[in-house]
DNA sequence: GTCATTTCTTAACTTAAGTGAACGAATTAT
DNA sequence: ATAATTCGTTCACTTAAGTTAAGAAATGAC
């Protein structure tokens, strides 16, 4: 569990010992149940999270219908927008499946911030890079069709399609769950003429 | 145009006279005609911009045909992800008017980076910033339809429809311009009714 | 294990977007 | 100034997504 931080955070800048200690001396693993809900709409809270393993959702409700915008599997790190503005969350975030992570409050990070000067460089690589690949997703969500991003998804994130209800998929495509079930069906009728 | 860019970066740190000097020094101011083309598909850049005054555009050519899927005006910042993985550029940018922009190459902004670690700061507050706002941009598109998207275009960002043609508008909201005029002539026809 | 709920699929119908074509208006080039 | 292109709208037609409803399958609760 310690391994799988360390190396993603090596990924970005190195660590000594002395920093590692650091680190785990803030207590930030969690295990979270299926269902259980991290973050609602309204609430506030400062806590960012890093998926080690398992699955987090997030979702908006707008007319009383959940709309699932993204998903974060192992390795991949969420900071909700109300710990950037100090707002009521807009939305909710809860698990998928079992969920192992760790849930760290910027706050507390400041005061490693101060003593690690390195912790700004990782910081700012890491969301220079988030926004690189949010905005190529974004791009492509934009210039494809929901047919096109389905088997986009086949083929980027197939690991998505078994572990998540094909509702929420539909809503993460930006379409209805019946859109999607008969996309599908138009597929594997194409695949078989 | 200085004042332009020391009042957008007072947003974010403060600079000594000596770092505003640094900045000048490095001649990055940029006069552009409307439909000059900044970046080429295939193309390798290292160029970064910051719309002074103006309007930048980034399409993809995807089965010839345009798929317009960003604007940036005055105050926004672009940074071409070839610049990022130093690959061939996926998309185009062109000038959809006449603008006074700053290019800026990072690899010469490293020295400054060096020599100024505040710069460091700045650019983690400035990429975590717009990620931000990509994040909740791209939730607003997944969650809403053509008609919502535009709806809420004429709130956010009036301008755009002003000075932007039309069918780069309609690809922006992931349509085609027949489906844009449509939408519009139905939007009018209720507003009557 | 049984019951209740949620999830997935199918179907018929409605609504909106994609397509191809036509035409006038606006813009650009020469 | 004129010709040529590009642009915006409209129309008729096609295709795909939204809606409503129903039933089967899977899941979760007790």
């Amino acid at each position: 569990m310690k391994n799988l931080l360390f190396d993603f955070i090596s990924k970005y800048i190195s660590l000594t010992e002395d920093e590692k200690n650091a680190i785990l001396s803030m207590d930030i693993f969690r295990s979270t149940k299926k269902g259980t809900i991290l973050l609602k709409e309204g609430q506030k809270s400062q806590d960012c999270y890093l998926v080690l393993k398992g699955c987090l959702r997030k979702y908006y409700i707008i007319d009383g219908e959940e709309k699932t915008t993204a998903f974060f599997t192992e390795m991949e790190e969420l900071t909700p927008h109300c710990v950037k503005n100090n707002a009521p969350s807009e939305y909710f975030i809860s698990c998928v499946e079992d969920t192992i992570l760790t849930a760290g409050d910027p706050n507390k990070g400041d005061e490693i911030l101060a003593k690690f000067p390195k912790f700004e460089i990782m910081c700012r690589k890491f969301s220079e890079e988030l926004l690189a690949k949010e905005q190529i997703n974004f791009d492509e969500f934009k210039t494809s069709s929901p047919e096109q991003r389905y088997l986009n998804l086949v083929q980027k994130r197939p690991d998505l399609i078994q572990r998540v209800p094909q509702h929420q998929l539909a809503s993460f495509l930006g379409i209805k769950p019946q859109s999607l079930s008969r996309l599908r069906a138009r597929i594997m009728e194409k695949d078989k003429g």
